[in-house]
DNA sequence: TATAGTACAGACAGGTCTGTATACCCGTCA
DNA sequence: TGACGGGTATACAGACCTGTCTGTACTATA
């Protein structure tokens, strides 16, 4: 009987991470299977036995990526003693990442870039992601004690997802750093 | 001798119509030229006659779009009085545009998304497109007074573009009719 | 030692991609 | 009338795509 594969196998982990970087680097459409079992030094059929399809590769990879975002927020920013601290400290990490060499942007965008259809798996992973970041930036907002929360947050996405674009449009010397002081600003105005 | 083609013919006109829409809805790459021939109604050899190449097709494609752009700037936002009107309108006109059903975002963004490298032709003119936009931004935040009109510029490029990706990642109902809001917000505490 | 699990190696099927080649059609204008 | 510019129609080359198939090797454990 053919059950689910180890869910942590190494060559497993070798694939996601392998695919990952080709992934994010050059697009999901730009990158096939070929390609990624040649760098990851893996059969095809491993490839194919821990992920049906390479639309599953993709979902499996974005949802990785999703828990290690907010597993480095849990290590950066969860910390901080208090929510307006919490809120610039994201905006400050946004801003450091995004004008770092290895940053080209957000995965979630680009994967939504080029699978519009909101239908697409992967497209509802990223839609996921992006409404927990909206969520989290609410509660914080809300503790922090904004007028408007939602509006807030709503805003402040806006200007990370700003930061995200810019970075993949115009590499590391982009305008991508200036998310931190335009959070701070709006958050001055929302919070009396 | 291969002379160039008339450069406003119907066939052209069709093609660059048709692809426009299919890549703009779709995608760059997930979109065929064998596509774009069944749906403009045209042979192929037209098509590569009046565009050596896909890459070719984008890159026209991309300065059209371009072009639409500026020529609605100037339609809707250039005849208004002063400045910070014409900034104000900007961000509404945005704001309208991107929670509108047709809208899917930007589609120099979305070739930025596919096509990473810097050196890329197509992203070159992505690129260019957006640094006119910054310029465009940063001659108003200065016309308008504002203490530092470069960073006001930035800051709002990064909502502006932060309501296109809202735009294409949530769909119609997003969260990015906030930009307005947010973007007057920012242009009050710069401009004093 | 026997067996099950996991992975490797590589060929292959069937489809799609970009781009080219060839032959034909038809209106315009000299 | 006849050349020619612009377009059509269609076949084709060759690369690349996803996904499948067969067969082999290694390792751990019963």
């Amino acid at each position: 009987m053919n059950r689910a594969i180890r869910e942590n196998s190494p060559a497993r982990e070798q694939i996601l991470e392998t695919a990952g970087q080709l992934f994010y680097r050059e697009g999901f459409r730009a990158v096939g299977v070929d390609r990624i079992i040649a760098e990851s030094g893996v059969a095809k059929m491993t490839l194919y036995k821990h992920f049906p399809s390479k639309d599953d590769l993709i979902v499996a990879y974005l949802e990785r990526s999703n828990q290690h975002f907010w597993k480095l927020y849990a290590e950066r920013v969860e910390p901080l003693p208090t929510a307006r601290k919490r809120l610039e400290a994201l905006f400050d990490w946004v801003a450091e990442r995004a004008v770092s060499p290895a940053c080209l942007g957000c995965t979630f965008s680009v994967n939504a870039a080029e699978f519009p259809s909101l239908d697409s798996p992967s497209h509802q992973v990223a839609i996921r992601h992006k409404q927990a970041i909206l969520q989290k930036l609410e509660e914080l907002s809300l503790e922090a004690g904004a007028k408007d929360p939602r509006g807030l947050a709503e805003s402040l996405l806006l200007l990370m997802d700003g930061a995200w674009n810019a970075a993949r449009m115009f590499g590391p010397g982009s305008h991508a750093g200036r998310v931190a002081e335009a959070a701070k600003m709006l958050i001055r105005q929302a919070i009396p």
